[in-house]
DNA sequence: GAGCGGCGCGGTACCAAGTACCGTTAGGAC
DNA sequence: GTCCTAACGGTACTTGGTACCGCGCCGCTC
């Protein structure tokens, strides 16, 4: 208990969090001010800017930590887990989003209203794309077309996770983990393919529902043997 | 000739460009108040803000007019001619920057520097990527996993877009056009293939390397054990 | 217990972006 | 000339964000 009244445990931080999510809910993101939160929050306006950059960020996760994870999770692969590094990577966005669970709703409900927010979420979105992109590109290597090859599958990873993030947001995705991993296998067979030359000599191997796996065996024999 | 000295014949909102651009060049863009445009460009702050919504609207193409230009060129095409149409809409938007010439060079400078000025780029970018997510929605139809293809497609298309663009500005692209017209081939291609739905049990496996056939067979086992 | 140093907080003052409003002026129609 | 419109400039205001200073609390040491 402190002297200016307010009981709570609750750290300064979620304070603020929780107060601008309701300001922003009662009378529209434009029409509160940092003074409104920071009064509702119980403490100084210079408080609230010690704690987040800006109005915005008081809302946002923190991205620059998320980032950082994604850096590393990537960093430690190597070429032939590349791809198993992008889909955990990714998964663990998604799964700090799940974990917020309400509050990442009521932020996704602003997103959809307010033009500023939703340019904001864009933006941290378009650096999670980046780190993609750089980091498929040096998998793929210095083939020619790779580069534009790297930034359209880093693209597709980034939409495969907001596709089923917004359908977890609104409800509509039960398993959001497997539906991920669905989506991931999706942009993996659609970037791929043993048609094109498929960067260094990868092979890829596309069979339709289970098989008897001495069957799937012989059929990996004679796709090699082609190669 | 007018009376407060300025003889150019040149439009207020040309004069405002040119000046926010030689500004924000010599002293940087936080350093650059929107008082010091006015004054450079010869007319009031009043009339900055009267003729861009804001500081950072100054150096920016008119995007409003472009996204109505490739909604409309969307709006006029059969579901025969869809493709030609979004190939059409996304080659309007790099020729409307190819014109800009230099000054599309220089926003790009700034762009790749100020952290604002990218974050507001990647805004306007992601509005054509809904146009195209949603025209190619529609065009996919209702089908079972349309809605996660239209997505990536949509990403696709815009990062193909922006490949080409981004290296006509550094100029390592001499024909932009025709670049880009084989970039879209490749997202087309991506997109329409008869294998199809690789989420209803498909297994797919990717080994970089060639390796011995044995081993090969040996992890496919092993994976179609754990699915 | 007395001193002391760090840390989180609040207050004030300031800067700059953006808005609202009002008065002025140039230029065309009649 | 007169009236009307449209574009401009100036002033004042709100608000996000920064810089700086001073205060009180806490734990530490002597």
């Amino acid at each position: 208990m402190r002297e200016d009244g307010t009981v709570s445990g609750i750290p300064v931080r979620e304070r603020l969090v929780d107060a601008a999510l309701d300001l922003f809910d009662e009378r529209g993101y434009e029409q509160t001010t940092a003074d409104d939160i920071a009064d509702r929050a119980g403490v100084g306006r210079t408080t609230l800017f010690r704690h987040y950059r800006s109005k915005e960020d008081v809302i946002f996760p923190d991205h620059d930590r998320l980032v950082t994870a994604v850096r590393e999770r990537l960093a430690t692969s190597s070429a032939d887990t590349a791809l198993v590094a992008v889909t955990d990577a990714v998964r663990l966005v998604l799964l700090r989003y799940i974990e917020e669970g309400d509050r990442a709703r009521r932020r996704y409900a602003l997103t959809s209203r307010v033009a500023a927010l939703r340019d904001r979420e864009i933006a941290s979105v378009a650096r999670y794309q980046r780190l993609f992109r750089e980091f498929i590109a040096e998998w793929m290597g210095p083939a020619p077309g790779a580069a534009l090859r790297a930034e359209l599958m880093a693209a597709a990873v980034v939409s495969a996770h907001n596709h089923v993030l917004r359908r977890w947001l609104r409800r509509d995705a039960a398993d959001p983990a497997a539906e991920l991993d669905a989506a991931m296998a999706q942009v993996v067979s659609l970037f791929t393919r043993p048609d094109e030359p498929a960067g260094g000599g990868s092979t890829v191997v596309v069979l339709r529902d289970l098989r008897d796996p001495e069957y799937v065996a012989a059929t990996i024999r004679r796709a090699l043997q082609q190669a």
